[in-house]
Formats: C-alpha cells, sequence, structure tokens
DNA sequence: CTGAAAGCGCTTACAG
DNA sequence: CTGAAAGCGCTTACAG
C-alpha cells in the first residue's frame, strides 16, 4: 500500500525545499525549468495530488455545494439534483447532498453541520415543516455568515437570496384553462394543505383561471391533502358528490392516486374524468392511461440554481441585488385528457 | 454581516491564548473552570463552531463519504442514496454523490476528484462502460492508497472490498418458479446485454429454474436490451412470434415498457400474460396494472452498505478480511399476474 | 533561482 | 494553570 505522496516528501526525494517543489509544479517562471522538470517528472511518478482539504484552508473555498432538499426519492428533486451535479461538476465543484426528510429540525442540523466550513454556498428547497413554522432563522444565519443560499422550487418571500422557481400559479392557471377551452366545467382540484407553497399558489392558479372564466369556485370541489397515506377518502368523497368532468392534481402523487380511484369507483380516465397532473415525471410517463401533466423541468431547474450560485461565489464583489429566476414550464397532454 | 469567529479571535478578544480556548472548548481539566467557563460563555455567545477543514486536515479524517452511483433519476439509486445519507448523518458523516451518467470516464473523474483528500472513503455502483471494459484501475488504485471502498448492487469480483448486493440468480429463481408453479411454461425474458453484471445474473436465474424445472430453454424467448429507447420491436418481435404466456423482466422499466406494447398489441396483462418484474419501484407500485416485482430494499441496502464502509474506516487495525452482504429479496405479488 | 517564513484554523505534547 | 511550538498540507510574499 502506497499512501498518498505530498509536497513534503518530494521536497526530501529531491532535496529542494517544499516551496520550491510547490512552485515547480504550478509551473513557476520563477523556478529553472531544470528543476521544474525534475519535479514534475517525480511527481507524475509518484501520481502526486494536491491534499483538497489543505488547499480548502488555504483558499478559505472548498469548491463544493451544500444541497438541501426534503426527499430524494422523488423523481423531481432527483432530476434537479441531477442537474445540480452536472453543472457543478462542469465547475469544478462537488455537490454534498443533505436531506431534511420534511423535518424542520434535520433541515436546521444539516444546515448546522455544513456551514462550517465544509462548503462554500448551499442550494436549497425548504421542508414542509419549515414552511409551516415559517421559522428561518438557520437561513438567516447563514446568510449572514457570508454564505450565498440560493432557494429552488419550496421558497419564501421572507429571506431575500437568489431563487430559482417556476410560475406556479400560472402553471396552475394554463392547466385549468384548457379545461375550460376544452368545455369542462366541473372541475376538481387536489391539492396539498396551503402551507405548502407551490401548493397554494397551484391552488391559487385555479381559483384565478375558474373567476376569470367565470366560473364560481366551491370549496367542496377542492380537496386538500395533509398525507398522501389518507387521502382516499376524501377524493372518493369528491367524486361521488361533485362528479367533476375533470381533475387538476398538484403533483404526480395526487394525479395517479386518483385515477386509480376513479378507476376503482368503475369510471374511466378519460372517457368519465379528464386528469391533469404536474411535474413531468416517471408515474406520468408510464401510468396507463400516461397522465397529462405540467412539465417542470428539474434538470433545468438544478442546472440554473447551480449556475446561479457559482456565478455568486466566484464574483469579485459583493452583491445585495438578488434574482428570482423563472422556469418555464409547458402543458403536456396525454392520454388522462379528452381533448374537442 | 458577521463572519465566523475563530479561536484566534476568541484568544485575542479573551486575552488568551489560543491553546487555551481550544482547551477550554474542549472542556480540558487542564484549564481553570474560572477560564473555561468564560471563553465557553464567550464562545457561545459569538456562536463559534470549529472549521470542519481545519479539523479534517489536523485529524486526517473528513467524516465524509464519496457515493458513486451511475445515475440518481431512477428510484432504486435514489432509495439507497436515501438509505446511506440517513446511516451516515447518525454517524456524524456527510455524503458527496457524484454521478458517473454510465461512464467509465466520468467515473474515473469522479473518483480522482474525490480521492485527493476530500472523503474518507467510497460506496459505488458500477457504470455499465466500466463493467463492460472490465477496466478497475481506478478502483485498485484508491484502495491501495488506503481509501476503503464498498461496491453495491453493479460489483466485480475482480476487485476485492466489501460488498453489498442482493442474490440476483436467486431472485430471478424464484420469480421463474413462482409463474412455473403456476402453470405458466412459455415464460419470456427481457432483460439486459450480457456485460451489466445484475442482469446477466437474473438472466442465470431464469436459465436455472428453466433447465432444474426440465423445461427447455429457447434463446428467442430472450430478449437481450442494449437501449430502452428502442427496444420496442424486439419486444413486440417476442409477443407476436412466441406468444408467451408470462413475461419476467430485469427492471422496472422493461417491465412497464413490456406491459404497454402488450396492450398495444390488443393483448391485456394479466388475462393474457402475465408479468413479473424487478426492483419494488414507483411505478411498478403505480402502474395499471400494478406489477408484481421482486423487492430490492434500496434503503436497507444503502443502509447497510454505509454501516460497512464506517464500521471500517473506524476499526483500529487494518482488516484485510473482506465481506459480501446478501440483502434478502422477495418476490411481492401485485395485479399483472395471475393465480391459479 | 531557491528557500525560510508566515499563514489558513485547529489540536496537543511539552515547557514553565 | 497557561502558553509557545509544532504540525496537518498547502501557497505565496519576501529575502538572499
Amino acid at each position: 500500500m502506497k499512501r498518498k505522496v505530498t509536497l513534503k516528501q518530494i521536497a526530501r526525494e529531491l532535496d529542494v525545499s517544499i516551496s520550491t517543489v510547490s512552485k515547480s509544479l504550478r509551473n513557476s517562471t520563477e523556478i529553472s525549468e531544470d528543476t521544474r522538470q525534475k519535479v514534475q517528472a517525480f511527481a507524475k511518478l509518484y501520481n502526486y495530488r494536491p491534499n483538497n482539504i489543505a488547499l480548502s484552508l488555504k483558499n478559505k473555498k472548498t469548491k463544493t455545494i451544500g444541497i438541501i432538499i426534503p426527499e430524494i426519492v422523488h423523481h423531481f428533486f432527483a432530476t434537479v439534483i441531477s442537474g445540480m451535479e452536472q453543472v457543478a461538476n462542469e465547475n469544478g465543484y462537488n455537490v454534498i447532498v443533505c436531506l431534511s426528510d420534511e423535518s424542520f429540525d434535520k433541515e436546521v442540523i444539516n444546515m448546522d453541520m455544513l456551514a462550517n466550513g465544509s462548503i462554500d454556498g448551499f442550494i436549497m428547497s425548504l421542508s414542509k415543516e419549515t414552511q409551516l413554522k415559517k421559522d428561518f432563522h438557520h437561513i438567516e444565519e447563514v446568510i449572514n455568515q457570508g454564505m450565498p443560499v440560493v432557494m429552488f422550487d419550496r421558497v419564501t418571500n421572507e429571506v431575500l437570496c437568489d431563487k430559482v422557481i417556476i410560475d406556479d400559479q400560472l402553471a396552475a392557471y394554463k392547466a385549468i384553462d384548457f379545461f375550460i377551452e376544452q368545455k369542462f366545467e366541473n372541475i376538481g382540484l387536489v391539492t396539498t394543505v396551503d402551507y405548502v407553497s407551490v401548493g397554494k399558489l397551484r391552488t391559487d392558479g385555479y381559483i384565478k383561471a375558474l373567476t376569470e372564466h367565470g366560473i364560481e369556485v366551491h370549496d367542496d370541489m377542492i380537496v386538500r391533502i395533509e398525507d398522501i397515506e389518507n387521502c382516499a377518502s376524501k377524493i372518493e368523497k369528491l367524486i361521488k358528490d361533485k362528479k367533476p368532468d375533470a381533475i387538476f392534481a398538484v403533483n404526480e402523487l395526487f394525479a395517479v392516486t386518483s385515477i386509480k380511484l376513479i378507476n376503482k369507483m368503475g369510471l374511466r380516465v378519460p372517457e368519465d374524468i379528464s386528469v391533469i397532473g404536474f411535474t413531468d415525471g416517471i408515474i406520468s410517463r408510464f401510468s396507463t392511461p400516461s397522465i397529462s401533466t405540467i412539465s417542470q423541468n428539474g434538470l433545468k431547474m438544478g442546472g440554473r440554481a447551480a449556475k446561479m450560485l457559482i456565478e455568486r461565489l466566484e464574483m469579485e464583489e459583493e452583491n445585495e441585488q438578488y434574482t428570482t429566476e423563472l422556469i418555464e414550464t409547458e402543458l403536456i397532454l396525454r392520454e388522462s385528457t379528452l381533448t374537442l
């Protein structure tokens, strides 16, 4: 077993100083061509690689990005990470991934763990619990210490920082608008509880679209789900009592669950009820029927978030100007919706 | 903006030496109760946290684990990461995630990037290209440098290290055995090309099960897929020409794709053809019909892999004894299979 | 052209 | 009980 070689060892072997070795390897013209060659050859032979940790300490930058997301077993977030990882790598950065599991405490602990020098900046999406508590001290604190933060998807107005989001309200609006165009008027909504920022915005879009088209909004056409595990009865009730001809669900899971329940009740999608979901993930694509959906482009979102963070990290002067970037969405029509 | 405070600054403020501050914070009895109190209070006030990078350099351990997987947008791998992250966190470790995108070069680059001191050890699953090339120098090298590696799922016998796998052959055997028990005899197989280790093993299980039950293996009942994008025609051919009454697919995507094609050809699952897939992911659970499958328990696999690595990292003496751990699998029956 | 010194932020054996 | 020194592995301004 040959341990990793250090400058010190090379210096000793070659009987020169550490400085000389260091400079030679960085190809400094300060050092004679001859010495440089010799050192470089030796370094290559022993496969010398500078120690990243030492560099980080010296440079006060780690070239790693901390990512904190609610969960990874979720196609959208996996896609986002993929986008971040790619852009990070292209720019010589690594990513440390932490999962909050939708818990405020884990989010705080994770940020704490990473804020102690391990990373140069954060990219994060808020946990549900954090959104419920509306407590953002941990984030403010990190920002106050001069560590940049980029928030994506689940963001809050209460923290000033760069953000990457989609226009959730508009996206939902587009879906409902499409339904109305297709002459559906009795449109049900399967959404999250209001404290989930993106769920709330999508609900707003639904309401706005109906209202603008002069359709009255009935609160009993809206099912607000706290917990996916026991949402069946509420959705079944909506279907049975209100007989919607179309349903808009604010995520994939709600959409596919609705479809399963519709089938179970002896109705068919799209013949009896048309469905549009949200997030163009694995489920939407592979379900039978395949599910119409609003695409969210997690890859792009992740890529942009990483880019924003890296740009800020590599900016010369501090810049207190924060931007919020919008990623465009698209309504993708599949088998779950009837068209005229 | 208040920058992070260091020992040096505390020392200066309090007019004591850095050593005294360091010892006080670690509650060393070497320091007078009085001084300790004072320092601790001050540190708390200024929210002092030791710099991780400095600690890493000093201790020569980073308390981070490098994870290299082929892709993350894949329910199984996402689950595995989730399991690793959890166990890592419980033990005070962080995880750096790198994606090889199934590319040998990216795998090498990523390992190189992390092997320079950024992490204490690797957990990895081989990229397809690496398996094809059978080139494991980069892994050997890392191990030679004294950095432990744990391989999971896509492993190779050519590298000596700890491993966590399932018994792919046995799992496939179980699926086929079940089919035969249910009186299916004309069983098709949708598998990967042979160089993908787990695909090959599952193919072996299929062959073994048939052979042991005295059923002849016809190579034209086996479809070997290189690339999911254009596999349709091959599967269609199998269905049309060989009229299987059951199909075993070695992953979720192959299973759902087969079902879609079966439907497209006017046949039904499970009435005309029963299907069993592999990996109990999102697709298997939410498809219509839901897909019978071999569970792989990625969460457990990830957790075990992390545990193995951490145990090795924290072992006193070097241990050249490597172990391969088997995670049990289970056949989960759902709507896609007919039973007697 | 080469090297000693200081420094990044920390810990710890040692001296006083 | 306190602090100076050495060291983890590196870089760079400075001296010679």
